[in-house]
Formats: structure tokens, C-alpha cells, sequence
DNA sequence: CTGAAAGCGCTTACAG
DNA sequence: CTGAAAGCGCTTACAG
């Protein structure tokens, strides 16, 4: 039977004790030099790769990370991923990405694999994440570090990094009310979304700054798709009482918007201004290019991977007993041409 | 010194040796149902879950899958990967996604971990991979079985699904000959890429076909992203003798295209037509909807899936000995509003 | 149907 | 600076 080499045949090879060749490769300084390379000529000789279950086991650890993530199809994440996997290759671990919902219809599931038999920490982007599953079972102790991005879940306290939607929306709408608007809509994200329901909240506070309100029928229902986007646009189309403007809940959503809404012949930003949030690629590339809320996707992945990082080196008490950080990542309103003082 | 549960734990809380709980949970038949329900109710008092590192190790196998993909950002491989973490999570299998090109700029690597040692499989999207690595390292019986999907090596013999990128080119080209266009130019994938080379020579066969060519000017440089589809726009609207179409290697570059040209007062496509290809979700909410060539994305990840399925069963010798097959997947051509008859 | 025992391939105090 | 030995937590022939 072929097997691949192990640390045995190295061992051998160099005419050393497997300890030797073990400590060669994770502390080459405390190994003569002599035997130093002995060793890596018998590595290189036998082709010998470290087996990882067999470190892991020994180490108690799993040198992998999982990101779990509602919408794998969703273009929001990719630069949030990578901005994770940069710093966590960097730090010579691997990572998972798991999307919390691939065929089944019902609620996000904790992967079970999302344990610490299986992974040595978690990033976690997905705030409808049923929390009763592994998250919170066993000992606090025992339980994965875990850090959320961009969502989070209320009663789950861990170390956070997000942006201010809350703000963010308000800046969104105080953009269009400084262009004249007053009468403007929100295209929503997904019900009981956080992220929805602070930019909701935010929306509704700018407005109410201005002595204005959203009226339940300019309040149109979406899930961050574009699809929704486009149903958004044939609502804002068929009411009688139109808004002038509208705030959409993501990029997606505006695009899909604006497509449907110049479909029939609707021009933008002449008879409807959008915002949009999230600064996708395509927001730029888009006609008319979007204005929108430019989130540091990049920055928002590495900081949860540096978090998750630090946390990873407290020793399990001492990581249960801190406070959760929680960093806030500024953010910008990009202006651009799908806003435009209100008809007439 | 807090621990998670062991299989001894359960052992013990349930009066019986680990064989007995290891079987009960790898082949439950072959236990009695008294002991079997001690078992499981043993679990459930522990809040035991099985350590997979030492599982991995014992069976020597890893429980996972790599797929290892040019960019995670490019929108293209979203329906891919879940296609691919559909079957695969129905198999028991957890995948990693890695994206072969992070931080650095040098050559596309092939991860260290996508080895045995780490993977029981692998999926490759790359075809820019280099194969020096860990790919042909090793007699071929210990390298983890490998299919490649969509992209390929043209050196590295295993089994793969694509589409036929060259008679989808033609399919495309062919389109834009009927509508009377004979000036016709293309916006190409990055430069080596197997499907940059089998798009371009498959709308060169086509434009033969009706006694044309591509000029060399008419030939876009790109790289797939809606930036180099902006540059060939910007090409093409600088050039003193235009061509009234342009295919583009992907969607991204159509978009940029559309845009980049609509920006510029450019109608589309009424000025220029274009077509895609991949058909991206955005491609039919753009404005004009996009004509592009349809991929079965998801079919292509789930059919890759299955198909490194069926290698992992086969034992290592037999896995060498055999043929690698190659799965091609029809494509469509989805007309939309990009394309017109030419101006005139 | 069940248990004792070996072993998967590493790492790491403990001696020397 | 180096080796012998124990052990990480499982699985699986081998007996019974």
C-alpha cells in the first residue's frame, strides 16, 4: 500500500529522532545546524508534507477558520472575503467559507462543523443565524471565538466590527433632502434584517429632522435582490402618489431599480432620484452611475479577521470574561448621477 | 483544565468502550437498541461531537474538498460555488474556497494545503494555476483526486466540465451576422487564458465562415472586468474606423462597455451592438438587457461536484489508470435588447 | 453484539 | 542540542 511519506521516514532518512525532525520544522533555531539541514534535505528528498489532522489533533487546534455568510451569490461579500482571507493567510490559517443557506428553505443553520473540534474560530456575516444551535451549547469556554461583521445578532454579545447603518442612512436621506426632495421612499432589505431595520430607522430619523415622515406605502418591501429592486420600481410606478425619491437599502436593489424603472421609459435622476448603499463595482460602472454609501469592504474583512485574530490568543476564560469590542468603520456617500433635484 | 467531551466521556457516562460508541455512530445497525439508545442519550448528557482531526487521522481522510478559483470578487463563480456546495454538502463533504490569487502578484499558487495531507479533493476554476507545484508533485497514486471546471490546463490531464467555449464564440458572432452586421469587433479575455484563446478563435471561425476577419485593431485587449470592458469602449469610440458590434469575452466586460459607451452619448444599440457572455443576474436587469451567452452555472458546480464525487470512491491505481472524462454542458444565446441590426 | 488493543502521524514535557 | 516516550481522540481488525 502507498502511503505518503511521514515524519518516520524523514526521521530516518536524516538519521534523527522524529522529535528533532518536528522541532526542525516549527522551531528551526533550537536544532544545530548540522542536523537543520540534514533534515531539510530528507524533507525535500522524501517529498515528506506535515500531516495537518495529526498536527491538529496533537495541537489541539484546527488551523482553519470559517466565514459564514447568508448569500454566497451576493457581490456584496467578495470583498469582505478577501480582505479576511489576506490577513488570514497571512497568519497561516485557512478559511472556510460556508453560506448559511445552500438548499434548504428553513433557518439559517450553524453549520455543525462550526465547533471547536472543527475550527479554531469564527466569522460570522449572517445576523438571522439561529442562535440556539451550537452557538451559545456547552460552556462558554468551549465555544469557538466567534466575531460578527457587517450583521450581528442582538442577544449574542461577541465582538463586533460593522458600520454605522443607523448614520449612514440618514446621510443617504439628508443627501436627497438637501437636493429639494420631500417627498422620498425606502426600498427595504430584508424584514427583520438588522441591517434593514437600522436603515430603516435611520431613514426615518433624517425625515423626521426635516419635519417629514415615510408613509407606509413609500416603505417598499425587498431582500437586498435585485429582483426586488425591480418589484420596488413597478410599486413606485403604479401608486398614484409617487415619491420623488428613493433610498434603497443596497446596490442591488438600485440597480434593479433604475433598470426597471428606465424600462418604462422613466428617466433618472430626472423624474426619480436613487441612492443606493454599499458601493458595489457595478455602482460606478452603471448609467446613470450610482450614488450610493461606499462601505470599506476590504478594511471591514481584515479588521473582523484581526479581531478574530487577537481573540483567538486570550486564554478561554480570560476571552469570555472581556467586554466584546466593537469597531465602527466610517463611511462615505459617494455622489454620482442617479441623484438630481426633484422634478419641476 | 476545561475539555470538550470525549469519546471516552460518553463511554464511560454510558457503561460501554469506545468501540461500542464509535460504531454506534459510524454504523448504528451493528449495535443493540438498548445500547445504542445508551449511547445517544450519553451524547446528548455530554454535548459530545465527534473530534474530526482525530477521526481524520484514524481514517485517514479529511472531509473536505478545495475549490480553488482565480478571484472570489468576479461574480461569475458565485453560482458556481453553490452549485458545488450543494451536492457536496449533501455528500457529508465541507469545502474550502480559496482564492488562488490573493495579495500577491506573483504566479497563480497552488495552495500548500491542497494536498493529501489537508483535502480529501479538489476543484479547480483555474487555468492560470501552475502546475509545477504540488499539482504533478508525488507518484500519482497520493495526489488528491482533481477536476477542473470551466477553466482548464491543457498539460494536466484530468477530468473536466466546461461548456464549448469555442461554438459558443460562433453562436455569438453568428447572432450578430444575421442582424447584417459585418463589421465586428471583440473585447478579449485575459491574455493565456484557455477561454480568452478558445472565445477568440471561435468568433474568428465564425467571421470566416462568412468571409471576414478581426483586424488586430478590432481586437480589444481585456481581462474580464468591467474596467478593461470601460477601456475597450474607450478604445473603440477613439478609433477612426469602428466596428458596429462587439462581442465580449465576459458580462462584466459588456457592462463596462455599455456603460463606459452610454456615458460617452453613445446609444446601444442603436450605435453599437453588443453581446456577453456568462449571463450574470445583472445582465437581464441592465438597460438595455444584455445578449449574452447563457452558462449554466450552477449545473456546471454541481456536475463538477458529482463528478470528483466518483473519483474520490475510485481507489488510487484505478483513479490513474482510467480516462479522465470530460463533461461539456450546452450553452444558450439569450437575445435581449443589446443587439441591433447596424445604424443605417 | 461487544471489548481490548493497536495505531493513524504528529508534538512536547522530561531527561540527559 | 537531542531522544525516548506518552498521548492527542478516534477507528477497526481481531477475538470472543
Amino acid at each position: 500500500m502507498l502511503r505518503a511519506p511521514s515524519i518516520r521516514d524523514v526521521a530516518q532518512a536524516a538519521g534523527v529522532s522524529t522529535a528533532t525532525v518536528s522541532r526542525t520544522l516549527t522551531n528551526p533555531d533550537v536544532v544545530s545546524e548540522i542536523t537543520r539541514e540534514a533534515v531539510f534535505r530528507a524533507i525535500r528528498e522524501t517529498g515528506y508534507v506535515v500531516n495537518q489532522a495529526a498536527r491538529n489533533l496533537r495541537r489541539r487546534e484546527t488551523g482553519a477558520v470559517a466565514v459564514l455568510l447568508p448569500n454566497i451569490a451576493n457581490p456584496f461579500f467578495s470583498r469582505i472575503l478577501s480582505g479576511i482571507a489576506e490577513v488570514m493567510s497571512e497568519a497561516g490559517l485557512n478559511v472556510f467559507i460556508n453560506d448559511t443557506t445552500p438548499v434548504t428553505r428553513d433557518e439559517h443553520r450553524f453549520p455543525e462543523y462550526a465547533s471547536h473540534a472543527h475550527v479554531d474560530g469564527l466569522i460570522v456575516l449572517d445576523g438571522m443565524l439561529r442562535h440556539d444551535a451550537l452557538l451559545d451549547r456547552g460552556p462558554p469556554e468551549l465555544r469557538p471565538p466567534l466575531v460578527f461583521a457587517c450583521e450581528w445578532i442582538e442577544q449574542v454579545a461577541r465582538p463586533k466590527v460593522t458600520i454605522d447603518n443607523h448614520a449612514a442612512a440618514a446621510q443617504a436621506i439628508r443627501h436627497l433632502l438637501a437636493l429639494g426632495h420631500r417627498r422620498i421612499g425606502h426600498a427595504c432589505g430584508p424584514p427583520g434584517n438588522v441591517l434593514s431595520i437600522a436603515r430603516l430607522a435611520g431613514a426615518r430619523a433624517a425625515l423626521a429632522e426635516a419635519g417629514l415622515s415615510l408613509p407606509d406605502a413609500w416603505a417598499f418591501p425587498g431582500d437586498f435582490s435585485l429582483e426586488s429592486g425591480a418589484a420596488a420600481a413597478r410599486a413606485w410606478h403604479a401608486a398614484a402618489d409617487r415619491p420623488t425619491a428613493v433610498f434603497c437599502a443596497s446596490d442591488e436593489m438600485a440597480l434593479g431599480f433604475i433598470g426597471e424603472a428606465q424600462r418604462r421609459g422613466i428617466k433618472v435622476p430626472d423624474e426619480i432620484s436613487v441612492v443606493g448603499f454599499d458601493d458595489l463595482e457595478m455602482a460606478s460602472h452603471a448609467v446613470p452611475a450610482l450614488t450610493t454609501i461606499h462601505q470599506p469592504r476590504a478594511d471591514i474583512g481584515r479588521a473582523a479577521a484581526r479581531m478574530l485574530l487577537e481573540r483567538m490568543l486570550l486564554a478561554p476564560a480570560e476571552r469570555v470574561a472581556r467586554p466584546a469590542p466593537h469597531v465602527v468603520l466610517p463611511v462615505t456617500l459617494a455622489v454620482r448621477e442617479s441623484t438630481a433635484p426633484p422634478p419641476r
